[in-house]
DNA sequence: GTCTATACCCGGATAGAC
DNA sequence: GTCTATCCGGGTATAGAC
């Protein structure tokens, strides 16, 4: 709370005349994250020649550009209560999409998705690592 | 570091006594954590038949064994100087090898298994979410 | 809506006696 | 190798003045 409030230039307890507290403030970075992203699907998905490459790239561009957030989207069980109403399934959407409209390989490819990308923010590949590859290689079995 | 000297029915100074810091105890805990996953790990592919669906099982039945354990060993980079010489190589050759050899492979494949397996941890999939038939995707995916 | 002052809790770690 | 007492930094959150 101490560090958001520097950025707005305020101090931490004005931040409670705004929200209720700070599972309140998670809720709302969250929700905003999930309409970024659902944007950034939407887009990729419209003029993407390759869908499962594109919405490959474009999640690891999202998690790389937002490690915080995407730490905060994920890492713990969903505000569900205190999201925007919709914007879980909007998000989810794309990814159930491009996997032929099977959930269950919905979640098996966004499994591989957020494990590549998550082990990446951790610092948990060998630094001789070729990520791209492993992706290519991941894509791959999933195209078929 | 109270929790744990709890545990062993000390006081947490004690501890130090033991240990120069926080940071040795955890490089400890996971040494021995990837000796326990290379050992699960031979045993499972010397009398399996399907060697990776075997595999996939195990590594869901360790992370949901150890939970803790689990985080410590993926959530950060490893202190590799301070781990047990040899260890993470021991406990990653079996992936890599139910890869074909193929370490780019070995990873997308090792990306796959930990990414199901920290979202159910951190409980992100939804409660009606089939995990095993996702699981069971991911792997025919990869058997191919 | 902002501030200052502060309460309260929890974390890792150290000093020094026994 | 254990203990008690303590330090110091960090976290969320509240009270109450302006």
């Amino acid at each position: 709370m101490r560090r958001i409030a520097d950025r707005l230039g305020i101090r931490a307890p004005s931040i409670y005349k705004h929200l209720p507290d700070k599972e309140a403030l998670e809720a709302a970075l969250i929700s905003d994250g999930f309409a970024e992203w659902a944007e950034l699907c939407e887009a990729t998905l419209r003029d993407g020649v390759d869908h499962l490459a594109s919405l490959g790239e474009a999640y690891r561009s999202f998690a790389r550009s937002h490690p915080h957030l995407y730490r905060l989207m994920t890492e713990r069980p969903l505000p569900r209560e205190l999201l925007t109403p919709g914007v879980e399934e909007r998000a989810a959407r794309p990814v159930i999409e491009v996997a032929g409209g099977d959930p269950d390989l919905g979640r098996a490819l966004w499994a591989f998705a957020h494990g590549m990308v998550i082990l990446e923010l951790n610092d948990r590949f060998r630094h001789d690592a070729d990520l791209d590859a492993a992706w290519r290689r991941g894509l791959e079995a999933f195209q078929r």
